[in-house]
DNA sequence: CTCTTTCTTGAATGTACATTCAAGAATTAT
DNA sequence: ATAATTCTTGAATGTACATTCAAGAAAGAG
């Protein structure tokens, strides 16, 4: 008996950062044996195959954001800060230099989506979730008067996410911060009025 | 002596196509001659290689989304209209159950971009054009009184470019009708007023 | 009609890749 | 210590692919 060596959420986030980097499909096996640190025969053995790989990675993914998600919505945090502080963690993943300025869902989303209905599935239900969360905080914002609107809390949230997704792929051609910090104030006043 | 016997526009709208529904990397050879009616020969002979027919269909795309956007946006239509026009005609594709969803210079840019800075770079010219002539199409709504604002007409461009990117990356996991609609209604109100 | 040029065809090539597997190493149990 | 089990290693395998190329077909020139 023995256990298996390598620590999964490192292996995982590597692969993670792998994938992001040059997508799914241009991201060999090498390049993940490099990125994990782990051999062809290990990867196969704890994750079937590279497929199985990136199934992984979305749910160590999915698991991250959400752990990020509630320390900053925390209960006695006023809503609007902490959805001013959500949009500014946006922003300066946008901003930031390395890999990861798309969103990993989003990314494998549009490019294998069309090809694998399990995958599409399983996606899109992560991002309705991620969504279905927002809704749940406008709400709350809603009942304790800071959030002072007439709108419907699921419509908030669902413009909120297609603006982040809009700012997510504006920052792949203009990464400028001032423009992009613009934007963010921008959405956050449309939603916020 | 002899002419080249296949339609160059056909040839790109088809590979155009293929690109936006496999994306690059997964539309093999194989499928590109089945798309075009082309031989490998044929291709290699006209477009130097895969990447080639890729540079040539963006730029096909590139002109043919510029004489749609100059047929909506035209002198003697109020701005207004247009823009609403220009908005719906999004909406619509995002609706279609074809592989026109995506915008085909986003999906290229999130694919490959990373690694091939002249295609980046190319992208991100023509998405920054398209950014241009919006800021001009504002500016001019501005001058004839329809558009009532105080924002900057790069601002309103840029704001609703992000907006358009967003309804795009929505769509794919939220392709109805009602929820999209509402969201471009939303994106037009908060530009126009 | 014949020759020349250019285009077309699709089988052949080489490469890059995901995947497998058998031998070796490490760990635990007895 | 020894055996039993499970993990690790990385070279070997087969496949899918982009690309090439030489032979054949079509079109125009003389």
């Amino acid at each position: 008996m023995r256990n298996a060596e390598f620590d999964k959420e490192k292996v995982l986030r590597a692969a993670m950062v792998a994938f992001m980097g040059k997508g799914y499909s241009k991201t060999s096996m090498q390049d993940l044996t490099k990125a994990t640190g782990l051999h062809p025969g290990s990867i196969y053995c704890a994750f079937e195959n590279k497929r199985g790989l990136l199934l992984a990675a979305l749910e160590q993914y999915r698991q991250d954001r959400n752990t990020e998600f509630k320390s900053i919505f925390t209960k006695d945090k006023p809503f609007l800060l902490a959805l001013r502080e959500y949009l500014d963690n946006v922003l300066s993943e946008c901003i930031s230099c390395d890999v990861a300025k798309a969103c990993l869902l989003t990314k494998a989303l549009s490019e294998i989506a069309e090809q694998d209905d399990e995958l599409q599935n399983l996606i899109s239900e992560n991002l309705k979730q991620w969504q279905q969360s927002l809704t749940e905080q406008f709400e709350q914002g809603k009942s304790t008067g800071e959030l002072k609107t007439t709108r419907d809390s699921a419509h908030l949230a669902r413009f909120f996410v297609m603006g982040i997704y809009g700012l997510r792929t504006f920052a792949q051609t203009h990464p400028h911060q001032k423009i992009l910090t613009q934007l963010a104030d921008q959405l956050y006043q449309d939603i916020c009025t």
